[in-house]
DNA sequence: TATTACGTTTAGTAATTACTAAACATACAA
DNA sequence: TTGTATGTTTAGTAATTACTAAACGTAATA
């Protein structure tokens, strides 16, 4: 008794959608993904809204963000004013995509704001050693976020993030 | 007129606050953080209560998950029945312990959901188009979250991750 | 110009999450 | 044993976020 094709399509949706939630976006946004990631065509809003039970006012907003990510791509079709999104199937494409996108984002401007502590420091020392304590604790971090970011930036200037990249990494690390 | 230390850690604090919400945490989370990180001793309970303004209960909790994730570290002292608290400063440790303790999250559980969609499949094949379709896909995914975890997998190995190894991953990716 | 077929925005609601205040548990001290 | 100093749990509230329903804008078509 084969388990139907769209039990095992609900269940990968929902699988998604936890993982969509577990990196704090929304779940209907991974379910979004899902089912365009499953379909073998393109599909309009409104097939969107039949396959998630979304309305149409969520899946607008949730998939330009999907789209800003490089996760859904949107085309027309001539003589047909509707829009298709498909599902962007080279994740290390997407990852690249998140990456800059990452960029200009919330956390690089807290990011920033570690940065910015540092210089104000660095304009009005003072030599004690509660400074100086301070100080070494905040550039420590501070070095560790251009760590994080060198490597973002590493990754996003690749061509391709292949399987043989991930490769090599994982070799250099034995 | 030199910024006074108070608005430093201050903004530090914020700083840190805005970075823990934007990977899904609250916010009181990173301000906890941030005030162990920015002291050079260990803080007991109610001198992080005085410090954030959080209530004990807040702190209790959210301190716990923090400990599970290695980024603080509970010490007692003898005749003295507080508990004190303080920041895990070797943030490459506290990667390798974040990544221990994904493996047993609910991100992991759904991720298995994808490769338990796949044996699904493979248990009761069908042979037809839209179900070798739904295959390739399925397992396309199913593929890059394997990359994923050997990646994570591996960084969890290395005794020690620090700036050496970052560097030659950068030079890998040259 | 009016109508239709779409996507977007908006205002409000539901659901979730972060937090508080206070009861509770525990262990030590008197 | 009672009282006191601690950390934890719980029940409820505040704040935030995800979502809906419906108004709106716009461009193509009649």
């Amino acid at each position: 008794m084969p388990q139907s094709l769209t039990k095992i399509k609900k269940d990968f949706t929902e699988g998604l959608s936890q993982i969509s939630r577990f990196w704090g976006f929304p779940k209907g946004m991974g379910a979004i993904f899902a089912v365009l990631y499953l379909s073998p065509t393109p599909l309009s809003l409104d097939e969107i809204v039949a396959e998630t039970g979304l309305t149409k006012g969520a899946i607008s907003t949730e998939i330009r963000a999907l789209a800003r990510m490089g996760l859904v791509h949107r085309s027309t079709k001539l003589g047909d004013r509707k829009d298709y999104y498909a599902a962007e199937t080279d994740f290390y494409a997407a990852i690249k995509s998140i990456l800059k996108e990452r960029q200009n984002s919330e956390f690089d401007r807290a990011v920033k704001s570690v940065k910015a502590a540092l210089t104000a420091m660095d304009e009005n020392w003072v030599d004690n050693d509660e400074w100086k304590f301070t100080y070494k604790r905040v550039q420590a971090l501070q070095e560790f976020f251009e760590a994080i970011d060198s490597l973002a930036k590493a990754v996003i200037k690749l061509e391709s993030l292949g399987f043989s990249n991930v490769t090599k990494i994982l070799g250099v690390l034995k």
